[in-house]
RNA sequence: CGGGAUGUAGCGCAGUUUGGUAGCGCGCCUGCUUUGGGAGCAGGAUGUCGUAGGUUCAAAUCCUGCCAUCCCGACCA
């Protein structure tokens, strides 16, 4: 492609809107441009490089068997309502964006497409002769994210590429999973990025094993938690330990102590001096169900540990059916104003105690009377421990299970791992915090959407039985720009070759030399005949601007038809490392060859 | 949805306190000079000042509503 014919536009100034360098780079150099919030057009050099990382996607799916295919991307409500996910979908967390066409007809935009792939292989899998499958396709998904941020990272519309399996048994999913998990690895190798695979919860699309790829970077969105032996990484959100051991409790006698203003752990250990390890913290949380029954729910937990959201979220999700009711639509931690909506009287926030009692809750048709107790396993075991009064202002010390408060029936974890946490696998070994991207992320989804949606194949006994299923994602646009977060310096992006949007960019210092204009023509040719990707920067300008818009947009190679023409050689400058060396005219074209060859 | 901020030329911003007919840098166009790391000089074009209403002789500036965008949080296969 010469440049003077090219539609782009590099930034001198950094946008305002961007954060982090990835997106800055890529708004500078001429690779995107938002649109709307959460909302970006990929320029040309943007989507050659979607183009190449879908490329090699395709190549190493297509490797391991799966079949691409292209699902609607509007989708009638009924097959959500069919799957049961199209009030968490629409409602709660509300991440689907729902239309209403001239027929009144409810119709989502798909943000993932299990129940689209579900009602295929109801459809056209009929028995075990036909299994295992794979579909995959690329193609943009929709999520009304509540903030979009970082550009790509996490927009309302973006590229993703997921794959779908149906197998005949677990064992077979398993087979399916772990051949998927290896073809993930060899695609991010073949990207250029480097990444680490952790456990990770299976969340709202539900299922069991699960595992997220993840690009490690300090502006990444998610927490991983790993060991340095390389034997266990995990999404905060999913991560095991052991917690620290507690503290011997500094009383042994049970009492209740005046204890003003300490409505925190923090100030409350300050006055007592004692260890936060001696103290059951009460957290409220009130949970909404689907039929609009709100439930109030109390975690006792060891003062020094922290309640994860998503491990409750998931307690209570199996819980719904106690309820009488299909799924959760949202958990949170009330303040003052929801309080109010069915709190009888004021709650001694910062002083509750494990027996808070049931004539707190209003009755009311649309609230549960009793409060839902849980335990965390951290208040299991400890003695003469510390925990509210029921009275502001107070505290009780020295209280033990069994004596003076009746352990909740249900114990649970749901504790959030943390750094410096034991590790499970070997306590010797101390958890570690970084941060990463997530990229892509695959689960053993099970038979929970071909059960729901009657899904079924005849076995070799003639019996009629649900499909297990997998599926497994991959964020193309998100990869895009995780790579320049990993790829960049002062200058600007440096792409790794294998998708970069160009291969090689040929700069001719003075375009007005008539010997550099020539030189830089032929190699052009001769460069393109060999069937690389090539720029010419034949603009009529400066040096200076098109070194630094070569380095800006981060083309691996550059050539220079400039001064060292006079000794019949090229200069060849690697972008990664700013290397440059001066190699004959005749010998160019096919050291370049040998070099992306050795890529 | 809660907290904070911003909206003025393609981009980055000043001007708003104290109302008086819209400015700077980069980019863009023309010419000359320059030509290996975002050139110099001269000339030029570009704005419903987010939007609707109000106050006023006069509003980018003051008042009110709305909208949009960004940041923190909540949220987030």
């Amino acid at each position: 492609m010469r440049m003077s014919q090219m539609l782009l536009q590099t930034l001198r100034e950094t946008p305002a809107e961007a954060e982090i360098p990835s997106h800055q780079l890529l708004l500078r150099a001429g690779y995107i441009r938002r649109i709307g919030s959460g909302l970006y057009a990929y320029l040309p050099l943007m989507w050659r490089v979607l183009n190449k990382i879908s490329q090699i996607i395709r190549e190493e799916m297509n490797a391991t068997g799966a079949q691409e295919c292209l699902l609607p991307q509007l989708q009638p409500s009924e097959l959500w309502q069919e799957s049961g996910r199209w009030e968490t979908y629409t409602k709660a967390e509300g991440i689907m964006f729902s239309v209403i066409d001239r027929q009144e007809r409810q119709l989502g935009l798909g943000p993932t497409h299990e129940e689209v792939i579900t009602a295929i292989a109801r459809d056209s899998i009929r028995s075990y002769r036909q299994l295992p499958q794979n579909l995959y396709q690329i193609q943009t998904k929709f999520r009304d994210e509540i903030r979009p941020r970082f550009g790509l990272m996490r927009g309302r519309e973006f590229i993703m590429k997921d794959a779908y399996s149906f197998n005949a048994d677990a064992e077979s999913l398993k087979e399916t999973y772990s051949l998927m998990a290896q073809t993930y690895e060899t695609i991010l190798r073949r990207c250029g990025l480097s990444f680490t695979a952790v456990e990770a919860d299976s969340g709202a699309i539900g299922g069991s094993a699960s595992q997220e790829y993840m690009v490690l970077a300090e502006t990444g969105e998610d927490e991983v938690l790993y060991t340095e032996d390389g034997k266990y990484a995990a999404n905060l959100e999913k991560a095991v330990s052991i917690p620290p051991d507690a503290d011997p409790s500094p009383f042994s006698q049970y009492e209740k102590r005046d204890t003003p203003n300490t409505p925190t752990i923090a100030t409350l250990c300050k006055f007592l001096g004692c260890s936060p390890t001696t103290v059951v913290k009460n957290v409220l949380y009130e949970a909404t169900y689907d039929n609009g029954k709100l439930v109030l729910v109390l975690v006792s937990i060891r003062g020094d540990q922290d309640v994860n959201d998503v491990k409750l979220t998931n307690v209570l999700s199996e819980m719904a059916s106690h309820y009488g009711e299909n799924a959760l639509l949202g958990l949170n931690v009330p303040d003052e104003q929801a309080q109010k909506k069915w709190a009888a009287q004021a709650l001694p926030l910062g002083y509750l105690a494990p027996d808070l009692g049931d004539d707190y809750i209003q009755s009311r048709k649309d609230v549960e009377p009793k409060f839902l107790r849980l335990a965390d396993e951290t208040v299991l075991n400890l003695k003469n421990f510390i925990t509210g009064s029921n009275e502001t202002g107070c505290h009780v010390v020295g209280a033990n299970w069994g004596d003076q408060f009746t352990l909740p029936d249900q114990v649970v974890d749901v504790r959030e791992a943390q750094a410096r946490d034991r590790a499970v696998h070997d306590p010797s070994q101390h958890l570690k915090m970084a941060r990463g991207i997530e990229v892509g992320h695959i689960f053993q989804l099970g038979t929970k959407y071909s059960q729901a949606m009657g899904a079924t194949y005849t076995n070799e006994q003639g019996e009629n039985v649900p499909l297990h299923m997998g599926c497994y994602g991959i964020g193309v646009s998100r990869l895009a720009q995780a790579t320049v977060e990993q790829c960049y310096d002062d200058d600007g992006i440096a792409w790794p070759v294998a998708i970069a949007p160009y291969q090689v960019i040929i700069t001719v210092p003075n375009i007005t030399d008539p010997q550099q204009a020539k030189i830089a023509e032929n190699l052009y040719q001769d460069l393109l005949n060999v069937g690389m990707e090539v720029l010419l920067d034949d603009r009529d300008e400066r040096a200076g601007v098109k070194f630094k818009d070569a380095d800006l947009i981060g083309i691996p190679y550059r050539l220079v038809t400039g001064r060292s023409l006079k000794e019949g050689n090229v200069e060849v400058v690697t972008r990664a490392d700013q290397s440059s060396q001066d190699i004959p005219l005749e010998e160019v074209v096919t050291t370049l060859q040998q070099w992306l060859a050795n890529k």
